[in-house]
DNA sequence: CGCTGAATTGATGTGCGTCAAAGTATGTGG
DNA sequence: CCACATACTTTGACGCACATCAATTCAGCG
């Protein structure tokens, strides 16, 4: 839904997307981004909070995240609900729901967020006439399967401070390829209950364990960033195998 | 189902493969089909417990299950291993390790399998020439999320008697979609460590648990196969949101 | 018949959940 | 600028679901 302050922008100039500067989005021509300008329905604005997809929702559209942070959930008749992943600028939101047909999750912002609105119909359109598209969307489903694999590890074996150490390793290294790093700390807008949901704990443990891992020095957080004191430390408490994928689609 | 004395069939028919008789797979032209015969590198046996891909591996090439179960998984460096999701007949192996250049799990046979071979560098080529086949790879890749979304939500969110409940179900609905139910009744190879290892709890605890739920009447177990007595019941017990997405891809 | 791996059961401890309340922001209106 | 409300974080006390340790039973199999 569009959110009160929203200014559609139709002609959004996609060949300008900041996102292009990044390093994780070098190597697109300027070809491919024509198309996809193309294809752009709308550029919109929602305030943190609001739901960009919701669940069970059977007409949604396929978008990317241009700006800020959202998350992807599932919720259970009574209420308890788990954060199935974190979305950061760059990432495809309703890929699922634009193939199967229906939303089997919800997609909520968690900051303010700018969305750049894609016609879920013509995806399989794209699939006819983008091949090199079409392999690069496959990609980021699997990279994002990849991330849930590595979450669904976390809440199946880790214990509280493992996944603390995890998950804030992880959204460090995908801020850190999205040039958000500075000085060792990036934006970092997740209250706690989130933090928890998506760690599959209790708001109160996760705090308890949260303020053990500041007070053992691994990181810190001050008004709304978080600092990584001790990277080593922090991927060895967070028993990881090894690197996540690299950002870099297309063979 | 066909068992494990069969041989690789150089020649083995995709025309005729068993599988486009389920109901799950009535969709594809003789044409399509063909094509797929000409992909198709090589028809493998391989007995239980082998690994299919293992964790690390660059090279792995794209499997479809053809007969047989297994699974996905990752380890931590200290052996503790979390199950991610189980194959079933029918399903791609290996699609992340694929498109992502390196498989960050592990799969491995669950019972003797056999896996038609695919060539993962012609994948691409795939793409480039073969778009229902393209949006039906997407499509079967965005299914295993949602799977895995299930999982993790159970995971991190249901106590032991609801998550073994939802795993049952889950998969008792995807053995019927495949024609693998009788009587209610389906063959179950899981060993309570894998079960327990796809559920994030202790073997202990899950055969406790299993027991608690058999005294309940919900199902029962002999010489391999899980009969599910109290369909409801158990539905009820796993706080199950909705139905899984159907087998039914393209538009 | 004995060997081996899996399922089952009991005893005991602890990590995490739950309940409850205090502390700290942030905002709104007077 | 203060009073007050709302939302979030932090801390303590207590109990339970689940983990861990340790046997015992059971099933297949040479």
């Amino acid at each position: 839904m569009i959110g009160p302050g929203s200014q559609p922008r139709p002609g959004a100039p996609c060949l300008a997307c900041p996102l292009r500067l990044r390093p994780a989005f070098k190597d697109k021509s300027d070809e491919e981004v024509r198309f996809i300008q193309s294809m752009k329905l709308d550029h919109r604005w929602l305030p943190a909070g609001a739901d960009i997809i919701h669940p069970g929702q059977e007409d949604a559209e396929l978008y990317t995240l241009f700006s800020g942070w959202a998350f992807r959930y599932k919720s259970l008749p009574d209420g308890r609900r788990q954060i199935l992943n974190i979305l950061l600028p760059g990432d495809l939101a309703g890929l699922q729901a634009a193939l199967l047909n229906a939303a089997q999750h919800g997609i909520e912002a968690l900051t303010d967020v700018e969305l750049c609105v894609f016609p879920r119909k013509r995806v399989w359109e794209l699939f006819q006439h983008r091949p090199a598209l079409s392999y690069e969307i496959a990609w980021l489903g699997s990279r994002e399967e990849c991330l849930i694999d590595e979450n669904l590890t976390s809440v199946g074996q880790r214990n509280a401070g493992e996944r603390i150490a995890a998950l804030v390793i992880s959204l460090y290294r995908r801020a850190e390829a999205l040039g958000l790093v500075s000085e060792n700390s990036f934006e970092f807008p997740l209250k706690q209950q989130q933090f928890a949901d998506a760690l599959g704990l209790s708001l109160v443990h996760t705090n308890k364990t949260w303020a053990k891992l500041r007070r053992a020095g691994l990181f810190s957080i001050a008004n709304g960033r978080l600092t990584l004191l001790n990277p080593r430390l922090t991927e060895r408490m967070a028993l990881l195998f090894d690197e996540a994928p690299v950002h870099r689609p297309l063979i």
